[in-house]
DNA sequence: TAAAAATACTCCATAGGTATTTTAT
DNA sequence: ATAAAATACCTATGGAGTATTTTTA
């Protein structure tokens, strides 16, 4: 298995087309089916059916397309953690406070990074 | 990134030794070794500090793990989705019953699948 | 000095590309 | 007839191996 091809698959997944998901993932059509067809035979099962013009998508494809989502974005927090290792000051910074709290530091906000426009607002209490 | 060096890099964090890890993946430790060393290339950041003899984990390092064994855990699932699909007598089946109901069907499985030791058992109530 | 990791190469499997054919509307 | 996927074939990146050299308790 191949994290390439999983990206592959979630393309097709979105678009429908092997075309244009060889655009979208910048490889070549033949490229993206051949490591389709390399993944569908690895696991031994359809992924997609091409049979009808229309690409449609099997009940097991449908699960592991699920998984793939999940990997893929995992892989990103991996980059994501390595950004955040290397500039601490880069990434999204989220904080939840209660209403009372959150007001406070709001106000407080424009003195601590002068620069930035507030990126905090108050939470609704849910 | 690559599912392979991902593996690589569990192994390292759960033997703390290149070449212990390399046997256990069935590579040779030069092999290992270079694909830790081009994912720490590929994410700018160490994720395993081999200053003292004993390798240590970085805090990075030790977030990136956690990430990575989701990832591979992930991947199995993918496979017993397609085990599943090809056979679908094959893997796991967990039934969830409340206890009147899983007493029941535990009375009753033997005559549902009669070469099998019964694999349901009553639970608890929680 | 003895173990473990890093280097330095060589090799080959396979991801990727181009050109073309097949298929299904 | 046309758009889209599959096939054929070639190229080249990079994963893997062996041999050897650092490194540090």
């Amino acid at each position: 298995m191949n994290l390439r091809a999983l990206s592959y698959v979630v393309a097709v997944a979105d678009l429908r087309n092997f075309t244009h998901a060889a655009e979208q993932c910048h490889v070549s059509q033949p490229t993206l089916s051949a490591q389709i067809k390399k993944l569908e035979e690895y696991l031994g099962i359809k992924i997609f059916e091409r049979n009808n013009k229309r690409i449609m998508i099997t009940d097991e494809g449908d699960e592991i397309i699920h998984s793939a989502r999940r990997i893929l974005v995992e892989t990103e927090t991996i980059q994501d953690i390595a950004e955040r290792a290397k500039n601490p000051f880069t990434g999204t910074f989220r904080l939840g406070a209660f209403p009372t709290l959150s007001t406070y530091i709001v106000n407080q906000h424009p003195k601590l990074t002068p620069h930035q426009r507030p990126i905090l607002t108050p939470l609704k209490s849910v």
